[in-house]
DNA sequence: CAGAATCCTTTTTGATACTG
DNA sequence: CAGTATCAAAAAGGATTCTG
């Protein structure tokens, strides 16, 4: 494990504040939005460069049009993508990652690139305890 | 940006293969295991050594004692938290991260000490959009 | 094209009470 | 103590329609 001694400062650091854990501490909100169902995707998704709506809509399997829309705002809001409307006709709105947007995604593809590294022992894990 | 290089590996790879973004894939099963309201709080409370079910409780503020259980529950089918019972009465049960489990903490890990670390940044950024 | 608005269905969540 | 069962409330999600 090559980011123990980073695990362990952050995990020494959370021990005395742990913040996270508190109910009403603002960083469970931003950390909420941030691993929503779709926030995730749609990060990752913005990962390799700014896109368009309809571009994400595709990308992301499973989105509502609806969903899309709505955490795309809510990610704006916490000031993690930019948004920007292009005055034409037809529309044209595309969002990118702000540079803090970047940092928060580089962490989520941290954890969703492990996952699909591991997939298979993750996967034989769980079925091994269905057994 | 330290992880720039490990980033860009995970990123090429999911240009590639971007199984999370497929609707039907595994993976993002997993990860909304993992990224889930409580998954997130309960991997991390589980960090520093294993818990018992009350003291899960009382460190995760705001959980109810049947979300706790449906977590813990779906995280120990995932094969990322084992669960101990102690045939005693009153009961005794613990519960403690797998080897998979830690590894996984560890990136949640990342992105929640991020957000702790960053707060201010992100709140302020979030505040001069709402302005 | 990019959404906002509306309506409706499905999940999730929280209290509360009960049990081994 | 560590849950399960039940019920009601709230939130999330989806489908459809409409507009600049």
């Amino acid at each position: 494990m090559t980011e123990a001694i980073a695990a362990d400062a952050l995990l020494d650091r959370m021990r005395h504040k742990g913040d996270v854990m508190q109910r009403d501490c603002p960083s469970r909100a931003i950390l909420q939005h941030l691993t929503s169902r779709w926030g995730v995707l749609v990060m990752l998704a913005l990962l390799p460069g700014p896109r368009r709506f309809s571009a994400l809509r595709r990308r992301i399997g499973g989105v509502s049009e609806r969903m899309l829309a709505q955490t795309l705002q809510q990610l704006e809001g916490d000031g993690m993508i930019w948004r920007r409307a292009h005055a034409v006709v037809p529309p044209h709105v595309d969002y990118g990652l702000t540079p803090l947007g970047t940092e928060a995604a580089g962490r989520i593809l941290g954890l969703a690139g492990w996952i699909e590294d591991n997939l298979s022992d993750i996967l034989s894990a769980a079925q091994q305890r269905a057994a």
